[in-house]
DNA sequence: GTTTCTACTTGACAAAAGGCAAGAAAAGAA
DNA sequence: TTCTTTTCTTGCCTTTTGTCAAGTAGAAAC
């Protein structure tokens, strides 16, 4: 039993429901990783073999436009299961890059030893769905947004749901992810 | 063998490896269902128990804003799966309504025949695995264009794409759908 | 046929957001 | 500390999109 890996066996529990010893043995496939700040966790045409438990820190997911400009798609907080979701499962080249923007820790398992314990817990299989499922709504969330709300209702909301992004996220990368540009919401956040 | 159900094990082994009689097998779990153009295939505040493979015709999904306006979120075409996740995979209420835009035909399961089936048939897992994979892969391409792309690259892209909803959606729900007002979807159709 | 919807268009103006460039402020490096 | 780089702000002007309201076109109802 690895006394470390607690936080990762509360999030396992608070998923799906499960007894202690069996979130444990799950817990013990994963793999203690360590990432510095500004580090690229996933390069953008390699395959992705990491699902990853984020227990501190922040990451993002970027990508380039067809201008050569940097988009922020998506920001991860911490207690949150990273990972590029195409390159992962289908096992085609990422599109994207996932980077640390703080020093991060965290547990993770390649694509093998995931089907392993789909394979071996039946139990994670509810997991592995949830938390697909989890992600999906929280995409179908920012489509909403983005069709119904302004840049400052987007901003307002980000303030108030995750306000450790704005703390230690550059503006530009918070814009690029709300949808508009650094100058847009540099005025957006004066106006509070 | 239900000879009617070709489409539908043919969209099964589009998805994964299997062989014939295990395709079929599994085809013969779901039940034939029509739906009358106009009506509601889910309505909010229901509990979705439909995973539904679409064979004719077009759907919608849509829900109202805070100021009562319906906001169109989605568009099902031919061939494809419909379900609303949260609601069919998390057994919660729908925020949302899925309804026929044209006259449509396809096939059903429940939640509890779904949960067989991926018991029953472990290729199964994969074919739901898979449907989920892509129809958020789907999602996070909508991010992107509303991100990245004004509504005109938004509508030639649609039209391109998927030219069949610009034939039989109303301007509106099309509207709504690529986050745009229907005036200025009206003025982007003119242009061209 | 006429009436009644609904779908769509269009004009005039307003609001939201972008592009660009200059400069201030803050954070890091030496 | 000073220098350098990055981050953020701001002004000016343009583009995009929205709002509201009036009007047309077409389909469906009577």
């Amino acid at each position: 039993m690895d006394k470390k890996k607690k936080a990762l066996i509360n999030f396992i529990k608070q998923i799906i429901p499960i007894n202690g010893t069996e979130a444990e043995e799950i817990a013990n496939t994963f793999h203690f990783t360590k990432i510095k700040k500004d580090n690229l966790f996933l390069k953008e045409n390699e395959i992705s073999d990491d699902y990853f438990y984020l227990e501190k820190g922040l990451m993002r997911v970027f990508l380039y436009d067809l201008d050569g400009n940097e988009i922020t798609m998506d920001i991860f907080t911490e207690n949150n299961i990273v990972f590029e979701i195409t390159s992962f499962f289908n096992r085609v080249k990422s599109e994207s890059n996932i980077q640390a923007l703080t020093d991060c820790i965290g547990y993770r398992i390649s694509y093998e030893e995931l089907n392993k314990l789909f394979h071996d817990k039946p139990a994670f299989r509810d997991f592995g769905r949830a938390i697909l499922v989890k992600e999906f709504i929280a995409s179908k969330k920012r489509n909403y947004a983005m069709i119904n709300q302004t840049a400052e209702q987007r901003y307002q909301h980000l303030l108030t749901s995750r306000p450790e992004i704005l703390k230690h996220v550059p503006l530009k990368f918070i814009a690029s992810y709300l949808g508009v540009t650094d100058s847009t919401l540099s005025r957006i956040r004066k106006k509070k």
